[in-house]
DNA sequence: TGTGAAATCATGATGTA
DNA sequence: TACATCATGATTTCACA
């Protein structure tokens, strides 16, 4: 018995994979440049990006900001208990409206709801938990965890 | 009295912001598309991007992979308890190792780290529990809450 | 910082296995 | 269906103002 939901996977070969790997640590490597490591033509792996594009496998492209260097020295999590459990989406909406919030997750456990925050000091997070996401109809109460330090982050590994 | 450690910030001009605003969303945008939008000429984006990189303002770029289309279905955060906080760092080091760990904070509240993980499926999660974290020297115990969905996920907001 | 020219690259059409 | 080759127009990059 697999009680795990799973969605259909696209057709990933080693030359999708090899390529995964290049882009998603650097997106402006010159696709000649991924084309000459991985042996084949330049158009060849533009058509490969553009197809695991399509099809979802990398949903764009990003330059990572590191936060603190606009500013934004406090990153948190939060769990959210909600007063209902129907609460659910308007209060996901009140939440995406908060630029500050940066993650927002359905979850199991203990909170309905679990979030990553950005701010500019530990004042500015008390003064958003305290006036914006106390305000929020139908958010209890919550539960905030003040990471001291980003140890590491990264991408989910491709094989 | 400011009890926030405040690190010094690098001068950005609106120039600066505009062109963050438009990287951050897509890495692969041309820098003449940038400088058609910002007024100035296309080497003049690429020096601002170089010196936006050289000051730690972005650590790079990358194309954003989509976990599931991977078959990596399961999301989920963990707090760890310590025997001894002075596990910290090794706990840290054990935890890098675990490639289905993909971020990892030293926080404050109840737990002294808290991990975000991706699994292939929730039982996949159970035994990277199980059979990996468990045995790691200095883990006490840990607490799971699975991401039954993302709502959103972006970027801190460029003033 | 910015400009302009040379080198490099992206991208679409076409042919082939 | 996936890829190579080729042509062209766009982009990156570097020397220089």
């Amino acid at each position: 018995m697999n009680q795990d939901y799973i969605e259909p996977l696209p057709q990933i070969d080693e030359l999708d994979e090899k390529i995964l790997r290049l882009i998603t640590k650097n997106a402006r490597i010159p696709f000649l440049e991924v084309a000459r490591e991985c042996g084949v033509s330049g158009a060849a792996i533009h058509q490969r990006v553009q197809r695991l594009l399509n099809l979802g496998v990398i949903s764009g492209s990003e330059f990572v900001v590191n936060p603190a260097k606009l500013g934004y020295n406090t990153c948190a999590y939060m769990g959210v208990y909600l007063e209902k459990a129907k609460f659910h989406t308007q209060v996901a909406e009140a939440l995406r409206k908060i630029p500050e919030i940066v993650e927002c997750h359905y979850t199991t456990g203990q909170y309905a709801i679990f979030v990553k925050i950005q701010t500019k000091t530990n004042k500015h997070l008390k003064k958003l938990i305290d006036e914006e996401l106390q305000e929020i109809e139908g958010i209890a109460r919550t539960e905030t965890f003040i990471s001291l330090e980003m140890d590491f982050k990264r991408q989910v590994a491709i094989k």
